[in-house]
DNA sequence: TTACAAATCGGAATCATTACGATATAATCC
DNA sequence: GGATTATATCGTAATGATTCCGATTTGTAA
């Protein structure tokens, strides 16, 4: 996933193209980290004094359902960060400080094989917390 | 953990015996799932009318500082359990809808062989999220 | 250029959680 | 057992994140 590539997403799914939603985008594919709504809105502020709370919250569910971002809850924060270009399955090692991430191959649910026979999995979530080494 | 050891503990802390910690203790010890602060004070209000949620926020907090409770997030909720019994590391399978876990002895940590140059890790989570067998 | 649906704004509403002053109560000491 | 004291609780207000909503603006298609 690339800037380019979600503006076309946007457009093909019908729905319009603003400047505020290029540079959300535009700041998350620079950014490539996990950052809370708070933060994204502070790197609008210098360009859209005015944006509200309501277009960022908006956006982001908006660009999560369309898997443009991805979403998760860390120090009790719920974060987006772009998504990735791999786009098999995959896992993450988050710093708690800065949100930036490595890629893990390994999902541990390769190991399992299937369902057990009385719970059905609908989902997952494997994450490696710490810190960076610049974070360090 | 049963409920005369965490009960023992908050006594061997210097914390007070009351009713309404006692039974907050019971309703977990009994229904061994994950429940939201909501949902626990609505087991407690027949019992205890009146009581505030300062009081179950308070005692959630610090149960779980003792580990008497285990902490998690799903369905955007927080939620707790009573400590299993098993001391040593494990993760679970959740019921997304009544909030009841199976245990999983693997963790996927196992396989990665200590930290990775470049990250430092100091905490991970493994959760398996689906439905049980009386909730499908 | 116009018309219409979608996007945004500004502010109010909601929801979970925390904070706080006043009161009640468990544990301790006599 | 009764007084003392620190802790726990209550009731309510404050906070912070998120969502909602009516009014307005703006992108898009005819």
């Amino acid at each position: 996933m690339d800037v380019d590539q979600a503006l076309e997403l946007l457009k093909d799914q019908g729905y319009k193209y603003t400047g505020k939603r290029e540079e959300m985008i535009r700041v998350f594919a620079k950014e490539k980290r996990y950052m809370s709504a708070k933060e994204i809105l502070d790197y609008m502020k210098p360009d859209y004094p005015n944006i509200s709370f309501d277009t960022i919250y908006r956006n982001l569910s908006l660009f999560t359902e369309l898997h443009i971002l991805e979403e998760t809850e860390f120090n009790n924060e719920r974060k987006y960060r772009f998504s990735c270009a791999h786009k098999d399955h995959h896992h993450h090692l988050i710093c708690l400080r800065c949100g930036k991430t490595k890629h893990l191959k390994l999902c541990p649910l390769d190991g399992l094989l299937g369902d057990p026979d009385d719970f059905t999995i609908t989902d997952h979530k494997f994450e490696i917390y710490g810190y960076c080494q610049q974070c360090e």
